[in-house]
Order: C-alpha cells, then structure tokens, then sequence
DNA sequence: GTCTCCAATCACCGAACGGTAACCGGAGCG
DNA sequence: CGCTCCGGTTACCGTTCGGTGATTGGAGAC
C-alpha cells in the first residue's frame, strides 16, 4: 500500500478520489482564495488532470459552494454543541468562545472560506455565509431570551456582537498573539463577554 | 452649471475628473467588490472611457488601494476621536460604538472595502486592512493598559474582542435590525461591552 | 487472450478583461 | 485665421482561465 494522498496517479476509485480532490481544492482556495486558485493549480495539487476535476464538480463555483457548506456546517454545528453541552450559562459562554477557537484553529484554517472568502456578489456564496451566522446568532439568541427578558431583536443584535467578539479575537489571536495561550485567552474573552452579558438576565448575575 | 456628475463628458478638470473618478471607482468596487468590477464598468459609471481612468490612476490595484487607503484612515480617525473626545471610559466605549455604526452606516458603504474586501493574496490590500484594524485595537488597548492592570498582549487580545463586536455587530444591525433604532442599538451594544470591560480595572467599575 | 469499461490525459476553444497605441476636436492665444 | 494643447475617443492586443472533445491505457470478466 503506497502513499496515495499526493503521488502521481495511482488510479482511486471515484469516491477516494472525489475526497481527494476535495482536500486539495480546499488547500487552494484557503491558501490562495477563490480567484487566485486556478483549476489547473487543484487539479495540479490533486496529482491529476483538469478534466478529472470536472468529472467531479460541474464548476469552480460548485467546488467552492461544496466546501464552503461543509465548513459553514462545520461552524454551526460546534457552536450549537457548545451551547447545548451545559445549562449553566457561564459555561454556555465559556464553550461558545472556545468553539470559535476551536473551528479557527483546528480545523486547516477552513474558516477562511467563511470569515475572508473572496467571492462578492455571487448569491448562493453571500446565502451561505450569512445563513452560518444567522445560525449561530439564533442558538444564542435562544438562550438569551428565554433567560433574560430581552425583546427578540434586541437579543439578536447582543448575540451578533458576542458572535463578532469571538470570530475576531479568535483570528487575532491565531494571527497575532504568540504568547498568550489558547485556554488563556478563552478564558479572558468569555470572562470579558460573561461580565457583559451576565447584567442583562433578571435572574442573578456573576 | 449643468449638472456635471454624471452626465456626458462635461470636459472637466483634471483634478475634477480625479475626484468624480474616485466616487465613480468606490461606487463600483463597493456594490461589486474588486473583482466582478471592470475598469470598463467604472468608466461607464463615470460616463467616460477607459484610456482616460489609466490617465489617472496607473492600473485598477492602484485605484482601489487609493480607495482603500481613504476609507481606512476614516475608519481609524473615527475611532481615535471617539476615544479622545472624554477621558471618561464609559462614555469611550458609548463613543466607540457609535464610531463603528458611523463608519458603517454614514460612508457610502466604505466599509465593505475593508471588512468585504475579496482581493486576497495582495500583500498590499492585507497589510492596509490589518494596519487599520491594528490602529483601532492599538487605540483601545492604550486605554485599557493606562486604566487597568491587565498585560498588553492580554489588553489586546480584549481590544481585539471589543472591535470585533463593533464591526459585525453594526454591520448585522444595518441589514437584519430595521426596527431597532440606531441610538438603541449603540446602547445596547455598548452597554454590553462596558459592562464587560469595566471590571477589569483596579479602578472601580460602574 | 481479448473485450470492455472507465479513470485519466492532451490539446484545444472562447470569453472576459487589463492595459495601450493611435487618432480627434474644441477652446484659447498670437 | 490657424496653431497647439490637452481632455477625449475608438479600436485593438495579449494573456489568463474556465470549461470541453477526442483519445489512451490498464485492470478485471469471461
């Protein structure tokens, strides 16, 4: 058994290689982006021939829609786990800051496609990243309202901005912030984000 | 005076023509982003033909870090003026707020260049977006240092965090919030965020 | 052995777009 | 009157890149 995951040609059957060409294509567009990642360089990094890649996708866009949805979901889906794995709001906030980190940082920078893709005024693009966000807005605003007695849109747009706090610090910190541990700057951000949000409840605070 | 904006070649001056092709460029690179928005289409905007952009602008990069570079300083003169405007932390952070839903509500949609930007792998576009969002945490963080005991990479970690809530918390008001008034939403945002940032100092909070 | 899939290749097309060379025409001045 | 700027235009080039038609070749069924 060789290693099959980027010699030349060894001839996979079309599920492994759809997989394949998959992992390369997102290697290129979080590398490269969107317009920069040329078919060919995919096809290149996949070992393989352009018109191999279009006996998997239809076009660029698909490719690129394809990944996008598995990352969006990929997003979703961390943050809804981190609100659900606790009824304890602190924690709540807790997990949710550390799920951000996490799908920043352990997931081969998949989060680039969401936070910085580089495809404007395609709409199916523009509906799935907003869509993610939306999702994640809404678990939260869920546990706001129903512990606080904020109107529903006032707690989406407190949701908007404890999602924001997150997704940027997280990418700061990834970027920017050598020094400062993963745990410890979770730990400062949810602290920063409980004591904000913590006041709004008309149970008690802290 | 005829109408000279948009109308058919007025023979302006140069220095006339510079500006109504910079407002004709935003307007385009704005609701099309970079790449979908063709030199062709901006002269078209600007009701005048190509070789004429390429008279002032040496080539589309040039033209849109032009632009970028304008709608970045804004963003970051905006800000320092908030902080400076009082020396009282809580209205800072009132003021801070209102700085981002300014920038993103009063400038034409400016700040899609920056938070939207879809030209990536461009060295220069990224060390603008980064050194503007760099200013703006750098403005917060010198407050947070001075006013708390906290660490300068932890206090910007936290002033990462606060321009993260800003920017996708006005951004998201703007398209998804129409029956929350701007005033609310500032206050509510910056409620959160002060109520989040003032126990940090040594100094007492509220 | 040979037939037949089907993965994979080579070579190509056409459109879009950044950028440029050559030309035009009206207003002011001598 | 006519000369000359200079703001303008038309028409074009070359490259890049998404996408495709015709072809090859090795592995398994019989």
């Amino acid at each position: 058994m060789a290693d099959a995951t980027t010699r030349a040609t060894p001839r996979l059957s079309r599920s492994a290689r759809r997989i394949q060409l998959m992992s390369a294509a997102k290697a290129a567009f979080v590398t490269q982006g969107y317009h920069a990642a040329a078919m060919d360089d995919i096809a290149d990094r996949a070992g393989v021939s352009k018109p191999v890649l279009y006996q998997h996708f239809p076009s660029k866009l698909e490719l690129y829609l394809a990944l996008l949805n598995e990352s969006a979901d990929e997003m979703v889906r961390l943050v809804r786990a981190a609100l659900a794995a606790t009824t304890d709001n602190h924690e709540r906030v807790d997990n949710a800051v550390a799920a951000y980190f996490s799908f920043v940082a352990d997931n081969g920078q998949a989060y680039r496609l969401i936070f910085e893709s580089d495809l404007r005024g395609q709409l199916d693009v523009e509906r799935i990243v907003e869509r993610s966000t939306d999702d994640c807005i809404s678990a939260i605003t869920d546990t706001i309202t129903t512990d606080t007695g904020v109107d529903v849109e006032q707690a989406r747009l407190l949701a908007s901005g404890m999602v924001g706090l997150s997704q940027v610090s997280a990418r700061y910190w990834l970027q920017q912030s050598p020094h400062v541990s993963r745990a410890e700057a979770i730990e400062l951000l949810s602290t920063l984000m409980w004591r904000g949000i913590s006041w709004f409840p008309r149970q008690e605070p802290v």
